[in-house]
DNA sequence: AGCACGCCGACT
DNA sequence: GTCGGCGTGCTC
């Protein structure tokens, strides 16, 4: 019996990249386990339900027996890699993260792949077309051809770069043309190949900067990350806007490099500038790679081999880029690592941050978090020593921190949301030939429109909420779903014109300013204004052209954006998270003036920040004002360990929705009864509660709220509850979700 | 997710 | 009479 050459087992199990839990047996065709060895990790092309449907999916393993009767398993059709697409680590990474974020394993392993690869194309790089030239090109002269003019230059060409050949890039810049070079195959003179395509940013031709000297906080912090730079660790580099902790990456980063590793550099969905990058680009002499979310399918593939192959040493990526493979990884650094971005809010909900620590621990490497503003959960974990706390209080230059000072608006006649106060600091400012920050966390001209005659309001037909006006695009828009309709003028139920505005948003600020500032540019930066390609550059180009402007925006302005010539910051409502239901809302809006606030004065003049607030006495505010944002924090950890909150409880929400009113909540009720007999004394049970935006996009939508001090029992909670989900939302058009450490409990 | 199977309304 | 609506169930 030849089969008994045979070691490889005869089925495997394989995970689809459909949301389903269950993973599907398959046999393995014995002329492909002769030439093959298949081993977990590989994908390979599956028959996949009724007719001749096929599916990509990733063998998880091979077994010498099967559940299900032999029959009934199809044979894999065929069979993508030749060794695993997925290494060990990342492997082990997604059937961790599968596991604890209790989300479908095939989701999450495709999710760990660039799209091509999703589709079952090959893990190559592009291949490009080079011309060289043949013996024959080489005793050929270019005179020879003098009636065919293209074809005598790009011979002549083939001959000048006899022994690189002709690159498509060198064609272009020659304004030569393939028809030519095909013209000139045919004659034999010429012939081509295909090469590999390696994209390479041009960096080598930078001056590389000579990196500034540090401080004292800086060399500190320097030298005790790279003292744990061989095994496991987390540091949390707490440091205040412009303390330099960029400055402290380059170095860190410089010191790996030269031990020719890798650095994954992570960064928020929106937080990499262009400034960003070319500090990095000023400073090293190797490549680059970008991984976000504007790239095309084919430039992630290319990026993802380029480290994937230890080709390129850096790479500064978002979220999905804690799953890109590497060749020898050195260290991961997460920059802002407050920030939500790193959370995905839909199908599954990781935490690329979370994920990240995962990863190097499994790696053995180090991790570093950086903030201004860090997490309330990486201050627990420095409190408690599982991280190391670097803190960086100095900043860099003779630069000192802005001043906070609160504009009480209680009684004040304001002028659009301006107090008088804050109008007079800003025309000082102006006067002074320097520039002032508006901050308002709101886009669109107002939040309302309402009905003078019969107080209708303009709201969403598809969720419950109001529609934002936006005067300029002439619109009603809502950002939630993000269905618009065009602006009324007359009111749909008493027909009155008397339409009103109630509230301010950017657009109108930006309008108000205008008017009171006739003769200062106003330059607005929020999502509407920049979402052409450019836009964003022109504006901060604009900024820097003039002495004197005001910049009005959005939560934008707080993603690292150096704007030198900003001495005052104002925001305009400093009480939006006081009284938020969510008890993420004082932790957030916290962060979000600190760092805004860091935007002012961040050359050598001094920079002031003003809180317009109705609640100048409130303890939050006062505290943020006089003793900073570790103070805060550290008050909101005392009263979060108090009300039994994370990072002190673990959560676990179950959210689910329907089309139908009443369906997700009596889901929730039934599951919440299903529950009760499985709890352990430490565990709790909110809800089942409605979202507090009950309908959204057309669904309606329940939350249910599981809490424990102990991961453990929570876990098994939620498994049991999947698994019920999963058979109890088959026929009635209910969708769930399960979000383990939610941002959102609402 | 997709897709086929299945049982009830307005059309060549 | 049927074309097609989307409710229901299944995929190794």
């Amino acid at each position: 019996m030849v089969d008994a050459l045979l070691t490889q087992d005869p089925y495997v199990k394989v995970a689809l990249n459909v949301p389903l839990r269950a993973t599907y047996d398959y046999k393995i065709p014995k002329a492909l386990a002769y030439r093959h060895h298949i081993r977990p990790g590989m994908r390979v092309k599956v028959p996949f339900g009724k007719g001749d449907r096929h599916s990509i999916g990733l063998v998880i393993e091979t077994c010498s027996n099967s559940d299900y009767d032999d029959a009934q398993i199809k044979p894999i059709t065929a069979l993508l890699d030749e060794s695993p697409i997925l290494s060990k680590e990342l492997f082990d990474l997604c059937a961790w993260a599968a596991r604890y974020y209790h989300h479908p394993v095939g989701e999450v392993f495709f999710h760990a792949l660039p799209t091509s690869l999703r589709k079952g194309e090959r893990p190559e790089f592009r291949t490009e077309t080079w011309w060289f030239l043949t013996a024959e090109g080489k005793a050929t002269t270019a005179e020879s051809l003098k009636n065919a003019k293209q074809q005598k230059a790009f011979l002549e060409a083939a001959q000048q770069h006899e022994e690189h050949g002709l690159s498509p890039h060198l064609l272009t810049v020659l304004e030569l043309t393939t028809a030519a070079a095909k013209g000139l195959e045919k004659k034999g003179l010429v012939r081509s190949e295909q090469r590999n395509f390696i994209k390479s940013v041009e960096t080598h031709a930078h001056q590389k900067q000579v990196p500034p000297t540090l401080n004292l906080e800086q060399a500190a912090a320097t030298k005790t990350i790279l003292a744990m730079r061989n095994e496991f660790g987390v540091a949390l580099l707490d440091g205040i806007t412009g303390s330099g902790k960029t400055e402290v990456f380059l170095r860190v980063i410089d010191a790996l490099l030269k031990e020719d590793k890798q650095v994954l550099v992570m960064v928020p969905e929106i937080g990499l500038t262009p400034q960003t990058l070319r500090r990095f680009e000023n400073r090293f002499n190797t490549d680059i790679v970008l991984m976000h979310s504007n790239m095309t399918d084919r430039e992630r593939l290319d990026a993802w081999l380029m480290i994937e192959q230890g080709e390129a040493k850096i790479i500064i990526g978002t979220r999905s880029s804690v799953f890109i493979p590497t060749a020898n990884l050195g260290l991961i650094i997460i920059d802002e690592e407050h920030d939500a971005s790193y959370k995905q809010h839909e199908g599954f909900r990781y935490h690329a941050r979370d994920l990240a620590i995962k990863r190097a621990h499994t790696q053995n490497i180090p991790v570093l978090l950086a903030s201004a503003t860090p997490s309330y959960e990486s201050l627990a974990n420095a409190l408690q020593k599982r991280y190391l706390w670097l803190k960086l209080r100095q900043r860099a230059g003779d630069a000192e921190l802005p001043q906070m000072e609160r504009v009480d608006l209680r009684g004040q006649s304001l002028k659009q949301g301006f107090s008088e106060n804050t109008l007079e600091r800003m025309r000082q400012t102006l006067e002074r030939k320097e520039q002032v920050l508006v901050f308002l966390n709101r886009r669109g001209y107002a939040p309302t429109l309402m009905c003078h005659q019969c107080g209708w309001i303009a709201a969403c037909d598809h969720c419950d909420v109001n529609l934002t006006v936006h005067k300029r695009a002439n619109k009603l828009h809502c950002h939630h779903c993000d269905s618009h309709k065009a602006l009324l003028h007359t009111c749909p139920e008493c027909h009155s014109t008397e339409l009103f505005t109630v509230g301010e948003g950017t657009e109108q600020v930006e309008g108000v300013l205008n008017q009171l500032f006739q003769h200062t540019p106003v330059l607005r930066i929020d999502r509407d204004s920049t979402q052409r390609k450019s836009a964003l550059t022109q504006i901060t180009q604009k900024i820097h052209e003039h002495d004197q402007a005001i910049l009005v925006g959005t939560q934008m302005l707080a993603k690292g954006h150096h704007f030198p010539n900003v001495t005052l910051v104002v925001i305009m409502d400093a009480d939006v998270g006081l009284f938020s239901s969510d008890f993420r809302g004082m932790e957030r809006t916290a962060q979000l003036i600190t760092q805004v606030a860091g935007r002012a004065g961040r050359s050598s003049k001094r920079g002031h920040v003003l809180l317009q607030t109705y609640h100048p006495d409130h303890t939050a505010i006062q505290c943020l004002c006089q003793q900073g944002y570790e103070a805060l924090a550290m008050d909101g950890l005392r009263e979060r360990q108090q009300l039994s909150l994370p990072p002190f409880y673990h959560q676990v929400i179950i959210r689910a929705e329907s089309q139908r009113e009443q369906y997700a909540m009596e889901l929730l009720m039934a599951l919440r009864q299903a529950l009760s007999i499985h709890l352990s004394e430490d565990m709790q049970i909110v809800g089942p509660y409605a979202a507090i935006i009950v309908r959204k996009a057309g669904q309606h939508r329940a939350l249910l709220n599981l809490k424990s001090p102990q991961r453990g029992n929570l876990h098994s909670l939620i498994a049991y509850a999947s698994n019920w989900l999963e058979l109890n939302t088959k026929n009635n058009r209910i969708r769930f979700a399960i979000d383990v450490d939610p941002l959102e409990t609402f």
